[in-house]
DNA sequence: GCCCTAAATTGGTCTGACCACTTAACGACG
DNA sequence: CGTCGTTAAGTGGTCAGACCAATTTAGGGC
């Protein structure tokens, strides 16, 4: 009865809707093992095969994560592999760094002014956190990049918005192999870390005016020159 | 026969890779149909089970695109399908219609304000073909929301950034169902296109931060009462 | 030449089997 | 009794060959 959509669906492409339907309705929690394929073929009246594609879909989208031997799980914390499908897609092309910095630019300056208006005390703590964390790895003589990417994405969970820490995850995740390099330069992780900090404060006193400007201004200072010339 | 691999990954992902690379390093161009799977199989000495999972992961990442009976092709226009791609991503799980609004609302009018300072005149004449055809639509009875999304894309175009091209497209495909529904209201499509001529002039004169403001009217115009409530 | 039909080709699905790995049950041993 | 190896069952991953459905191509009749 379903196979002739107007949009000619294929099988498996119909049976990934009914089990994402099945995840999102809350019949299974992240965590559940899935049925296995062959049970999940048994049930839907398909082949193992039709299952396994849907299934692969599912798992490229994040969904669920399958382990051989053990079986096919909801994925926990979807929001990793959801950035990592969203920044391959991305970047994908002649996606250049270029596009992704000024995507950047757009963005996180909004979402510090919204950080500044939302943030609980849970999440300001997180952030205090981050940067004590930062701080430690600069002052022994590593380049606190990866707390630096915690920081951008702790904004973005700020703002309470699912679909911005899906972006932001995805485009920090970009970002973060590029970072490593421009961190390089002397001074330059210190500076980070002093933005950083201008940022929380204007975000722990909710100016969310304060918090876009000093947002602006830390990415303007960390861009890198060749993003801008490329 | 091939059983010894076991090095890592599954074996549909080193060919997922292995296609990946064929096609991004030119030696299959867009439009260009891939060898069957049949043949794919015996050349990669794999079964065709493992070479359709591969083909399956590049699909859903908007890389090729198989028909039935015809063939598996590199796909022409990637954006479509990696929009897609972004847009269940974005809207998954939780992701409440009201998150998608926010970002839009955080994006566009930055988005209008680089369209203003890089818009050719090419991108011009079409945003304001589009609004013709919008204009058109209103007045034999029709919403013109098809014209209203093309409208937001063609913008994001003149941006020339691929990455916020994709991104747009992808915020505007969710957004797309829900808008046939807001466009019911009496008024709202003709007041819509007039925000767009106000727009489409300051992207013309150039002004940036007209532009910004003009986009930021129109979207708070739009915005329905559910999103900001809720 | 044109149009209709049949064969070849291709992706989609099915079946059943085996492999590699994980988990849990079980029995031997200390 | 508890611990530890061994074994058996279960699961995802891969393979092989077959048939179906849609498309393309090649003939054949007019």
């Amino acid at each position: 009865m379903a196979t002739q959509t107007a949009r000619a669906q294929r099988l498996h492409e119909g049976l990934g809707d009914k089990f994402r339907a099945l995840i999102q309705e809350g019949s299974l929690k992240p965590g559940d093992r899935l049925p296995s394929e062959r049970v999940l073929a048994e049930q839907f009246q398909v082949s193992r095969s039709s299952v396994r594609e849907a299934i692969r879909s599912l798992e490229l989208q994040g969904l669920v994560i399958s382990k051989r031997g053990s079986g096919t799980f909801i994925n926990t914390d979807n929001l990793e592999s959801m950035a990592a499908l969203i920044a391959s897609t991305l970047s994908a092309g002649n996606g250049a760094l270029k596009h992704i910095f000024e995507m950047r630019h757009i963005l996180e300056p909004q979402i510090a002014a919204l950080a500044a208006q939302r943030a609980d005390q849970k999440q300001i703590h997180e952030m205090e956190r981050i940067l004590e964390t930062q701080s430690e790895e600069i002052r022994d003589g590593r380049t606190g990049a990866d707390a630096d990417t915690a920081f951008h994405f702790s904004l973005a969970a700020a703002t309470q918005n699912s679909a911005l820490m899906k972006l932001v995850s995805a485009v920090e995740d970009i970002l973060h192999r590029s970072r490593d390099r421009s961190f390089q330069e002397p001074g330059r992780p210190q500076r980070s870390l002093e933005s950083h900090r201008n940022i929380l404060k204007m975000v722990q006193s909710g100016d969310a005016d304060g918090a876009r400007r000093a947002m602006e201004h830390h990415l303007t200072m960390v861009e890198p020159a060749a993003a801008s010339g490329d």
